[in-house]
DNA sequence: CGGGTGTCGTAC
DNA sequence: GACGTACGACACCCGA
């Protein structure tokens, strides 16, 4: 298909002066913003599309400042030295080969919507290049928008309701009533992005909230009411014209071969060395930037400061001066490789511009095999004035044989983290033997923080170089590629020596804790190349199966949002709890019988069900939200977080996540799907396999119940896991003096209340609110199992004994969980960490039984050729992808082999499933 | 606009 | 005060 991209020049010219520092090159002149846009040029370019246009805003008046003099009156002037870099980024434009255009009278996104809709007409595909919203309005079948800055794609209907709540035909109709204080446009007081997008939700169109205006309470409705005069002219201010009489064509914009040796001279002059090196074919850098003579200097020079009051006393001889290395060219590397080689254990850390480890380039690399002695390879740092700096495909090369070397070990703070990126170049690297965040959680889980600046300060007493130092924060954040090489080194060549001292810290504290070594050794050193492995593997996604649940749960969400208006009388924020308990209590006088942890009434699902009897609104809030829960955290979401280079969904798994050794899962979090409610657990028929392959999901039966059965010994409870039976039946059967066939549902459910709750510390309190009945009534209950097993009654007392005194408690391999607030603290928190103490050596033994298990599971994998591969993991549930005609030796394997993860006095037991998604292999 | 807090809700 | 471990969405507030 044809394509034509229409680049919103100005838009992309502010945006990159805002976000990038004030670079210059060599002679001084500014070239931050011309190096956002040439970035973003080169971007769009290597799309090769039949027809490009760069337009950009013609000086003088519009017709817009016919209509409304004060029309972008709060403008300042454009900076002096963003002035400056116009004239050089049309030499640039014009030299890539893109005609510019400036048509006078008309705005820039007037040029862009006339020729998009014309073209789109012809049955073009247009895409829209900017950074501003407002073109919005113009996203339909045959033009789309992207933001290269942010890499957003907006192009449906779907995008723009899911990215400002409405439909593309109603953009206008938002912005005129939010306003812009930018370009002086006014709208509604106090009306923003969200309730603009609310109103329209109810009155499809500015037309109809005009019309409804007297229905809309509040001091916003009065704000509306005050506004109304002004609201079609906005509108019109706001509406980017598609009719302008233009001297060109779509076809007058072809894309021309660019003109390579304007380019070399722009790019030379102006020092853009990743765009001159592109330009010669990916080759290292020529004659027009300084000759790559530049040998290792020592001694970027810093002094360890001394340990603050509230560290604890560093040992004098780690606070040395580091001498820091910069190393640019293949002798220094070379010298390097020797060292590190020579050492046998070193540490190293790459610096990327993602935290995204399955996304980010690979910017650096640090080593250190010498307290106060380490080195940076910067590889693609890029900016003006940038010294040249070894190829990365070369550095590479010449590193690979030391980082795949299994005899040579290598130290890393989450080094899961560099694998990945390593290996997303071609580096497998081999030897990975110690980590230091692993270190930490293992000695000293649930009372420190894991992170490597927490860790410099606690055991080194030493203040590390913040990443927001070299790279800045917020909006004026720049990638670590444009940090300059000096600033790099200091911080990342600091990382690496400050690794390497951690790691002998740790590693001797750990050492002296022959309980823990085992859990470091054998369950968590392991499990980094696993999980990295699962990390890497992904779930494929059915992402159009998402967005079409998401746009029916959506429809659902609008009806029960004008049911809850009809109920209220006036619109409200159902996503708020403020307003939500505002109307129903305040205005509605019902009862307030729940609160908050603060004390406040609480308008959650407790507190609406307890009044659902008296009102018909509480229902249709709950029901609306539960809507809202899919659709924001799951339905929408999901689908925007595929990695475009592997088309699959990965998570990433926090080894050190939880204090009691559980895993973990964020971005996304992938061990919350839901599976309870109906509409929930659709979810999880967007989790597919292949063609030809099958998704199968082993999980442990009642993994926490079994442990505690092992870990108290009592014999009732060994002795019901050990004849296979329905343990909550069987539970009921004791506590109720049922035979087991006798047992109602009423009071097997009150069993595995109670079953679950004493494996988290409830009391009766929390039993009779679980159960609805009376703290008496769940008292009793609680004796009465107490009677019949008494040996989990001696367990728990045991185990309270135990965190008091030494302070911690422990699982049945050894990992410890430190209980901060056990003996001190007020009286809640220290009733807090008894609670924590009884739940956590099950549920901490239970991770570690899974971890052990993925750790032997990924073993056999790995001889399989791909033919199944682990994905997910969900606390007592693991998830394979595998081929259908496999299915059988997986499951085979993968149950004896979660089966075979720990010897207790009662069987584990794997419950498995097979399916075309994860909901059918349930 | 970004960070921090509060509230709510999903999983095991 | 009253059920353990997580992550994350949204609203709201504050300060730049």
């Amino acid at each position: 298909m044809t394509r034509l991209v229409l680049i919103d020049g100005s838009s992309y010219l502010y945006r990159a002066f805002h976000a990038l520092p004030p670079l210059t090159n060599a002679g001084g002149e500014p070239t931050g913003a011309l190096f956002g846009v040439v970035n973003m040029l080169r971007a769009t370019l290597k799309e090769r599309p039949e027809y490009v246009a760069f337009v950009v805003d013609a000086p003088g008046k519009t017709f817009r400042d016919e209509l409304y003099p004060e029309y972008k009156a709060n403008r300042p002037p454009m900076p002096d030295d963003l002035r400056a870099q116009v004239q050089p980024m049309c030499e640039v434009v014009e030299a890539l080969g893109m005609p510019i255009l400036r048509v006078p009278g008309v705005e820039a996104d007037d040029v862009i919507g006339t020729l998009a809709l014309a073209a789109a007409a012809e049955g073009i595909d247009v895409t829209i290049s900017t950074g501003d919203k407002d073109f919005a309005q113009l996203v339909r079948p045959g033009v789309a928008l992207v933001n290269t800055m942010s890499g957003t794609r907006t192009d449906s209907d779907e995008a723009v309701i899911a990215k400002f709540g409405v439909r593309p035909d109603q953009v206008v109709d938002l912005l005129a009533l939010m306003g812009d204080s930018v370009d002086n446009i006014p709208g509604v007081e106090k009306c923003g992005p969200k309730t603009a997008a609310k109103w329209l939700a109810a009155y499809d169109s500015l037309g109809g909230v005009m019309a409804s205006a007297g229905e809309i309470k509040g001091k916003v409705g009065d704000n509306l009411r005050a506004a109304l005069d002004r609201l079609p002219l906005s509108r019109e201010l706001a509406t980017i014209r598609t009719d302008v009489e233009l001297e060109v064509g779509v076809t007058d914009l072809a894309l021309r071969e660019p003109d390579v040796d304007t380019l070399r001279a722009l790019y030379a002059r102006y020092g853009f060395v990743q765009a001159l090196k592109e330009l010669d074919g990916g080759s290292a850098a020529n004659g027009n930037v300084p000759a790559k003579a530049t040998i290792a200097r020592a001694g970027s020079g810093f002094v360890a400061p001394a340990a603050d009051a509230d560290g604890t006393a560093p040992d004098p001889a780690l606070a040395i001066e580091g001498r820091y290395d910069t190393i640019l060219d293949a002798a220094a590397l070379e010298a390097w490789i020797t060292r590190l080689r020579e050492a046998g254990l070193f540490a190293v850390d790459t610096e990327t511009d993602s935290l995204d480890p399955l996304r980010a380039n690979l910017v650096g690399i640090s080593f250190s095999c010498e307290p106060g002695r380490a080195a940076y390879l910067p590889l693609a740092h890029d900016y003006p004035g940038a010294p040249a700096q070894l190829d990365r495909a070369v550095a590479l090369d010449l590193l690979r044989p030391l980082l795949e070397d299994p005899a040579v070990r290598k130290v890393g703070q989450n080094g899961k983290y560099d694998l990945h990126v390593l290996r997303r170049h071609g580096v497998a690297v081999a030897g990975y033997s110690d980590d230091t965040l692993l270190e930490s959680f293992v000695l000293d889980s649930g009372r420190a923080r894991h992170d490597m600046d927490s860790l410099a300060k606690r055991e080194l007493g030493y203040q590390t170089v913040a990443y927001t130092d070299v790279a800045g924060k917020g909006a004026k954040q720049i990638p670590f590629s444009q940090v300059a090489i000096d600033d790099a080194t200091r911080y990342a060549a600091e990382d690496a020596d400050v690794t390497l001292r951690l790691h002998r810290v740790l590693a001797s504290r750990l050492e002296a804790e022959p309980g823990l070594r085992p859990v470091y050794r054998d369950i968590e050193m392991p499990l980094v190349e696993v999980l990295a492995r699962v990390e890497a593997n992904g779930v494929l996604l059915d992402g159009d199966e998402l967005r079409r649940q998401g746009a029916a749960l959506g429809r659902r969400m609008l009806e029960l949002q004008q049911r809850a208006t009809e109920l209220a009388g006036r619109t409200f924020n159902l996503d708020s709890p403020k307003q939500v308990c505002a109307l129903l209590y305040d205005e509605l006088k019902l009862p307030t019988l729940v609160k908050t942890p603060k004390g406040q009434p609480s308008a959650n699902e407790e507190a609406l069900e307890a009044i659902a009897d008296l009102h018909e609104l509480p229902r249709v809030i709950l029901d609306y939200r539960s809507l809202a829960k899919l659709r924001g955290t799951y339905t929408d979401k999901l689908p925007e977080m595929v990695n475009p280079e592997t088309g699959r969904l990965h998570t990433s798994y926090q080894q050190a996540g939880a204090a009691t050794g559980r895993l973990a899962s964020s971005d996304p979090n992938l061990q919350n799907i839901p599976i309870r409610t109906e509409d929930g657990r659709r979810i999880r028929t967007a989790f597919v396999a292949p063609p030809g392959r099958k998704i199968v999901a082993c999980d442990y039966s009642q993994i926490e119940l079994r442990i505690m059965a092992h870990l108290s010994g009592d014999a009732g409870l060994v002795a019901a896991f050990e004849a296979g039976a329905d343990i909550h039946r069987a539970t009921a059967a004791e506590v109720f003096g049922r035979k087991l066939d006798e047992v109602t549902g009423d009071e097997r459910r009150a069993a595995k209340a109670i079953n679950f709750g004493l494996m988290y510390g409830m009391g009766a309190f929390g039993l009779a609110r679980n159960l609805g009945i009376s703290r008496a009534e769940a008292q009793d209950y609680i004796a009465l199992y107490f009677s019949r097993y008494p040996g989990v009654r001696d367990f728990m007392e045991r185990t309270r004994a135990q965190a008091r005194e030494q302070g911690y408690v422990e699982t049945v391999f050894g990992r410890r969980l430190y209980l901060e607030y056990i003996s001190r603290g007020t009286q809640a928190q220290r009733a807090g960490a008894e609670r924590a103490a009884i739940n956590a050596p099950m549920q901490g033994t239970a991770a570690d039984i899974i971890k052990r298990a993925m750790v032997s599971v990924d073993a056999w994998l790995a001889g399989q050729a791909g033919r199944a591969l682990m994905i997910l993991q969900v606390h007592d549930e693991l998830v394979f992808e595998c081929e259908a005609g496999f299915v059988d030796t997986l499951l085979a394997e993968v149950v004896a082999r979660m089966t075979g993860a720990a010897e207790l006095k009662v069987p584990l037991v794997v419950d498995s499933g097979v399916g075309d998604n994860w909901e059918q292999a349930h």
